[in-house]
DNA sequence: GCTTAAGCGGAGGCTGACTCCGTTTAGGTT
DNA sequence: AACCTAAACGGAGTCAGCCTCCGCTTAAGC
């Protein structure tokens, strides 16, 4: 069943869930009865990538010296999470501030995480303190969005690529206090 | 009939055509006919500011010496532009990039001139010359998205309020070089 | 007063979300 | 083995919104 959500790949998060359904040879009833909301399925499908996440923050924590080099390794891994499938970043971006929802849930280690590498950063000096790790959260989640092409129009010429390093690399400039 | 578009400052942009129809009432035919297209309405609604961020941008060329400062002023007011409808941020993020929807042209004159903005402080050594025009409207466009609550839960607590402007402050440090 | 073409409006077809209820299935009981 | 029951299943049905198409209205020209 999992196996078959893992469509979401392709069509993005928005797929249809009748498709859904149907790709998994299950009746749209038991799909629902499964998995009440899109959201609650699109958190049974990402809750390990979200645990990794939260270790790998911690790992980071310890093994990088400098700060601002573990949050930036952290950062490209988040957006990279949330590129997979089309459409993520908003919906994590949603469910963040709101722990009612399964998805919000599945979040809440991840996020504290990555909060207590910007806040070590920050005590280290490196970050202004001004910020909130929700503030760093919505700027890695509106990167991805603005870099998201909405719909795969076939011919869409070569527009210019938008990579979403170039715009973290400047948001991790941005963060950075003034004089080091 | 413009007047009653503007309800999507209450619904936002993805209010329904159905929805507009009636309240104008006319049919939803006719609305179809006028505008083939939500997005020949969003454009038909903003074309006249569209023009004003235009010349505000070459106004602000002139009068401001730090292109710092200059660019700083006009992203606030783009930015305030695009959060005046829930929803409009990620419209004008596609338009941008596609000259074949009515929204994409008349984005064009106010794209233009901000570029202007952005190419003449890189001229003068305010900003990294590694990024384009398209990079910051996308860093924008992306804080608006991230900063707009999707629907209007009533009770939702009231949650950190996240500042669009202290985000587009960390983006702008961003922006400059590094030794000024 | 009549003709005709442009403009109007809404019924209808389509898709997808979500619900509800009749049916199937499997486990336990005699 | 036959039966009972409760849980799991599946899809028909309802609703909303997008968009098209076609019959009707209206007004201008004769």
């Amino acid at each position: 069943m999992e196996v078959a959500q893992s469509a979401f790949a392709t069509n993005g998060i928005d797929t249809s869930l009748e498709e859904i359904a149907r790709q998994a040879g299950v009746g749209i009833g038991t799909l629902y009865r499964r998995f009440p909301t899109r959201e609650d399925l699109i958190a049974a499908v990402l809750a390990e990538r979200y645990l990794k996440l939260a270790e790998v923050a911690m790992v980071l924590a310890e093994e990088r010296d400098d700060p601002d080099v573990a949050l930036a390794e952290w950062l490209t891994l988040l957006a990279e999470h949330m590129a997979l499938y089309r459409g993520l970043s908003m919906a994590v971006k949603e469910a963040i501030h709101d722990q009612t929802t399964a998805l919000g849930r599945t979040c809440k280690e991840m996020v504290d995480a990555g909060e207590r590498l910007l806040e070590r950063g920050q005590r280290m000096g490196a970050f202004r303190t001004d910020i909130t790790f929700f503030d760093v959260l919505a700027l890695c989640s509106g990167i991805v969005m603005a870099v998201e092409r909405r719909s795969e129009k076939p011919n869409h010429d070569d527009l210019p690529p938008l990579s979403p390093y170039l715009l973290l690399d400047i948001v991790l400039r941005g963060l950075r206090v003034e004089d080091r």
